[in-house]
DNA sequence: TTACCTTGCGTTAACGTCCACGCAGCGCAA
DNA sequence: TTGCGCTGCGTGGACGTTAACGCAAGGTAA
């Protein structure tokens, strides 16, 4: 591998041209600069990057803005596993990390989310992870990021906003994931219910959040029976106490439909389904079929029971490890991320699930 | 961070002699090494790697030995794939791969296995990743490593042997994911088929393989119905001509029993039973349901076409990319891997095929 | 005694890159 | 004329580690 030296003398200049050079740092004719330019070219010099980063003692610090991890029944502590472990990977290569979080749920100012972006922006950061839930906010900051250090990487997952100025999204398809639901639902229900078409309840929370409308596009479209969509209004974050007097008041009334033969939730809040499920007296032993969202530990709980059929998920952990390790390879090798990246679908049940959880999340349960 | 100057002046000794004595070369005296060593301890000193890396023009050469990869219908290109993803990854770093491929039906005198291994052996190697297919040869191969180098890490991925001096093993549960794949055989024969005892084929290539005989074992402890085994033996390869041959006669001779509800294959040639299943005359239009393993091209194929119903797969690609990575990491950070590490379970439909499949496999389709 | 080990250290030049300097030559204004 | 700033370079130290080398002090064998 050719070295800055070897350019140097092969261009008749010093290592310290071709260094400015380089760099554009100045102070170089355009003549000179044209020739060190196809040297390298023609060698096809890259610089080492052992020797770089002891040289500047490269550290490279990533902020990293996403909910509180116990939020939405404790979803983002997944997407926070992958983050700290790349971080933990790539710490001896110059990675340090600064996680703040915001609460999602706290839209009157949004006081959380500016706060924890404030902290963020004082900080000398070489790039940024966030997941833009609150988008004006997150508009905002991001404004005032660019004011400040007008070109850093940053890179959304879990959520995109197409608008803003990301380098890349990282994160699901969740109108497919909507229809393989439906799939399996089709198999559950003609599979375990007494023959009829079976009546299916959707449950989800009343958000405007684009993925959950675009997984229950995907099941509905896709889904061979008749269905029912039950929106359960929830404020700030779920609530058991909510859950069960919905669904109470949902099946007395409509009770001489008899009890659903499936139950669709459309977020990670599938366990509250099962709790109210397995503590009602309302339900018939021969319990409807539950497909969720997600490996929070009281839906492998109930997974593992067998409550819950099936939990999809998008891989959280991965696509928080993956945001990691794309901004530190934009920053340390000026290595191009693609611009979306999906992470895959995965159908997870009581047989496949112990290999789906990391080790530390196992332990919970 | 402190370095090895810091420790020096604390000990009142010179870098030397700290480096001497951490790296054990001799030259120093037992009182002034045990000082330096609680000193090391107490500041928590760690080299830093770009300095080492640097100075030693540190490179780390990893040899890889795996079977063909058109072989097991192109199996092995899936954790060659990831082997490969690594491998580039990592070439800033100093890595670069040695890859040898062997011939795991040429049995007679595995004189394939041996050019391979020899070919290894004749490198300067610091680690090394292989799937220990041929257990004899592999043993006498590994013996031959260790007369040469003592204590290279050797990783075994896809396959173990346990009693073989490596320092992990990177593969699957194959057991469990042939008690998921009676799951889902559950769902489907009841679902779709005409109500009674659903009959089952299992298929499976007459090997001595480890992964194949387990998943059979999970497969049949945990599917509820009448299962027949159908043994298809083949001396190298799979092909397609014996596999229609084996078919016709299994079908014709067992017709009073009529078209089996679904079809197990245990490893990766479920496209051969699909082939045949589409082209027979002597099936209903009703298909048999059909389970297969591993996302080989073909079978993709088949999978989105609805042939197959699902396909099991344990992450081949990770499974390469996690040993080369492992390996990486022992040999450039002297970080230990787990003993014995397991890839999830996936399940494939054909709804979520597209974000399991690689850019560069997508395009073969 | 001389010659030649060994032990226990210290010194120093790499490794490739970065960057703060220094310096000559030139133009320009006071 | 001096002084100052700019352009276009070269020089050299630093980053932390490695490993070759040097060198006394002491031991041993001839």
């Amino acid at each position: 591998m050719a070295t800055i030296k070897e350019i140097a003398d092969k261009a008749g200049v010093s290592i310290g041209t071709v260094d400015r050079i380089i760099h554009n740092r100045g102070r170089y004719s355009a003549q000179t600069a044209a020739r060190v330019q196809s040297i390298i070219r023609e060698t096809g010099y890259r610089p080492n990057l052992m020797a770089r980063n002891l040289s500047t003692s490269g550290s490279c610090r990533i902020g990293v803005l996403l909910p509180l991890p116990e939020q939405d029944s404790g979803y983002w502590s997944l997407p926070l596993g992958g983050i700290q472990r790349a971080g933990g990977e790539l710490e001896p290569f110059g990675l340090s990390l600064e996680i703040r979080h915001y609460n999602r749920y706290h839209s009157a100012g949004n006081n959380s989310f500016a706060a924890a972006s404030s902290e963020l922006l004082s900080e000398k950061l070489d790039g940024l992870l966030i997941t833009p839930l609150l988008e004006p906010s997150t508009l905002e900051f991001l404004d005032r990021v660019k004011a400040g250090i007008p070109d850093l990487p940053v890179i959304f997952f879990d959520t995109d906003l197409p608008k803003a100025p990301r380098l890349s999204y990282i994160g699901q398809d969740s109108y497919q994931s909507g229809r393989l639901a439906a799939r399996l639902m089709n198999m559950l229900v003609t599979a375990e219910q007494p023959p009829g078409v079976p009546r299916i309840l959707i449950i989800t929370p009343d958000s405007d959040n684009e993925h959950l409308k675009n997984r229950i596009c995907g099941f509905t479209e896709h889904f061979i029976g008749e269905l029912e969509v039950l929106k359960v209004t929830v404020e700030s974050d779920h609530n058991l106490g909510i859950f069960h007097k919905l669904l109470d008041s949902e099946l007395q009334e409509k009770s001489q439909k008899g009890p659903p033969g499936g139950i669709f939730v459309a977020d990670a809040s599938a366990h509250f389904v099962a709790d109210y499920i397995v503590s009602s007296d309302s339900l018939p032993a021969d319990r409807p079929s539950l497909i969720g969202y997600d490996l929070v530990p009281e839906n492998c709980k109930w997974l593992k029971d067998g409550v819950i059929d099936f939990l999809l998920t998008q891989r959280p952990a991965e696509q928080g490890y993956n945001g990691v390790n794309r901004l530190f390879r934009k920053i340390f090798l000026d290595e191009d991320a693609p611009e979306i990246e999906y992470t895959p679908i995965d159908i997870v049940t009581k047989e496949n699930l112990d290999y789906l959880v990391d080790r530390k999340a196992r332990e919970v349960l």
